[in-house]
DNA sequence: TTATTTGTTGCACATACTGCAATTTCTGCA
DNA sequence: TGCAGAAATTGCAGTATGTGCAACAAATAA
C-alpha cells in the first residue's frame, strides 16, 4: 500500500508550511517570495504549487475534518442543537490548544496582513459550509434551507469570536472560552426581548 | 473647488465597475484581464490600478458608510440594542434593494468564483469592524472588548445570511428578510435553553 | 528485474501588480 | 483669457504569481 507515500507527502507539506510561517513571521508577507519558501523547504519552486495553489495557502492551518463517530452521535442526539454543535466542534480546536505557539504565530501573521485576514475569514466560511451540511442532515432539511444556514452561521461566528478572544487575551483553555462565548450569546438574544439595554 | 474633479473620479470608478461586472458576468473571472476591462472602460491599463488595488476590487460594491444622524440616534437610544442595530443597518441595504438587477448579477458572479466569495466575506468582515466600533461607543466599552465584538459578529452574520436568503429565494423586500432572520435567530437561542430540538 | 503509477522538476509563458518619470488635464487666480 | 501649479493619466520597465506541459526520477507492484 502507498501509506509511505502518503506520509511523505504530509511531511513535505508540513515542511513547506513551517518554512513559510517562519519566513513570513520574520520578514513579512510581501518580502517573502515563493522561491524563498521553496529554497528554505528544499523543494523546487514549481513543486511549491503542487502542494499549495497560492502562496498564502501555506500560511493557513489545514482544513479541519469531523470525526465520523462524533458526527453519528450528533445526528441522532435530541439534546439542544447548539450544545451538541459545540461538543462536535470543540475537538477540532485541539490542534490549536496543543500548539499555542504556532497558533499565536499564525494569529500574529494573519492580523498583520489584510490578505491573510481575508483568508482566515474564508477558512471559517468554508467551515461554516461543512457545519451547515451536518445540521441539515440532522434536521432532515435541504442543506440550503434558511434554518440550517442560519444556525451554521451563528455557531461558526461564535467559534470565531471565541478564538479571537482567546488569542487576544484568553487565559484559560480554548474550550472554556468557547463555552463562555456561547452563554454570552444566549444572554444577548434574551435581552433583546426586553426593553432596557 | 474641486467638486467636479471628485465627481469625475466617481464617474470613472463607476465606468470601470460596470465594465468589469459585465465582462466578468459574460465571460468568467479568469477569462477577463485587467487590460480588457481598461479597454472597455476607455482608460489605460495603468489607470485601472490607480482606482482599484486589484482586479477583483472592481467587482465589489463600494464600502457602505453610516449616516451620521442615524449613528447619533443609535448612540443614545435605550431600546434593545439588536433592534436598534437592525434599524441602523437597514438603510445601507437600499443600494441593493433599489438595484436588484445589479445585486443579483454581483451575487451570481460571486458565487461562481472562490476568490470572489472570499472577497465578499471579507467585505462583511470589514463591515463587522465598523459595527463593532459604534456598539462599543454606545456601551461605553473598549472596542476590542468581548461583548461589542460578539454583538457585532452576530448582527453582521444575521445580515449576511438574510441577504443570501434573499438572493437565493427571497420574494418580498430585503428589509422583511432581515426582520425574519433576526426573529428566527432569537428562536434558535431560546430553544437552546430547553431540551427538545 | 521490469512495468506502471506517482511525484518532481525545468522551461516557457500569461497575467497581476508596482515604481517612476513624462505628459496631459484640470483648477484657481491674475 | 491665459498662465502657474496641482492632480490625474499614461507608458515603460521590471518583479512576482501561477499554469501547462513534457521530461525525468522514484516508489510500488508484478
Amino acid at each position: 500500500m502507498s501509506d509511505l507515500r502518503e506520509r511523505r507527502k504530509l511531511r513535505t507539506a508540513n515542511t513547506i508550511r513551517v518554512a513559510a510561517v517562519n519566513l513570513v513571521h520574520a520578514q513579512g508577507l510581501d518580502n517573502v517570495t515563493t522561491d524563498m519558501i521553496s529554497e528554505a523547504a528544499g523543494i523546487s519552486p514549481r513543486t511549491f504549487f503542487n502542494y499549495f495553489r497560492y502562496k498564502e495557502a501555506a500560511l493557513l492551518p489545514p482544513t479541519p475534518v469531523f470525526e465520523q463517530n462524533a458526527v453519528n452521535r450528533f445526528l441522532v442526539s435530541t439534546a439542544p442543537i447548539l450544545d451538541d454543535l459545540v461538543e462536535l466542534i470543540i475537538p477540532l480546536t485541539q490542534f490549536f490548544s496543543e500548539n499555542p505557539a504556532m497558533f499565536r504565530k499564525l494569529f500574529e501573521i494573519s492580523q498583520a496582513h489584510p490578505k491573510l485576514v481575508m483568508l482566515k475569514i474564508n477558512a471559517f466560511h468554508e467551515f461554516e459550509d461543512m457545519v451547515r451540511l451536518v445540521i441539515a442532515k440532522r434536521l432532515k432539511m435541504k442543506s440550503d434551507a434558511d434554518k440550517p444556514s442560519l444556525i451554521a452561521a451563528l455557531v461558526t461566528t461564535g467559534i470565531r469570536v471565541a478564538m479571537e478572544s482567546w488569542a487576544n487575551h484568553g487565559t484559560g483553555s480554548a474550550d472554556k472560552e468557547i463555552e463562555r462565548t456561547f452563554s454570552e450569546m444566549k444572554t444577548i438574544f434574551a435581552q433583546s426581548d426586553q426593553t432596557a439595554p
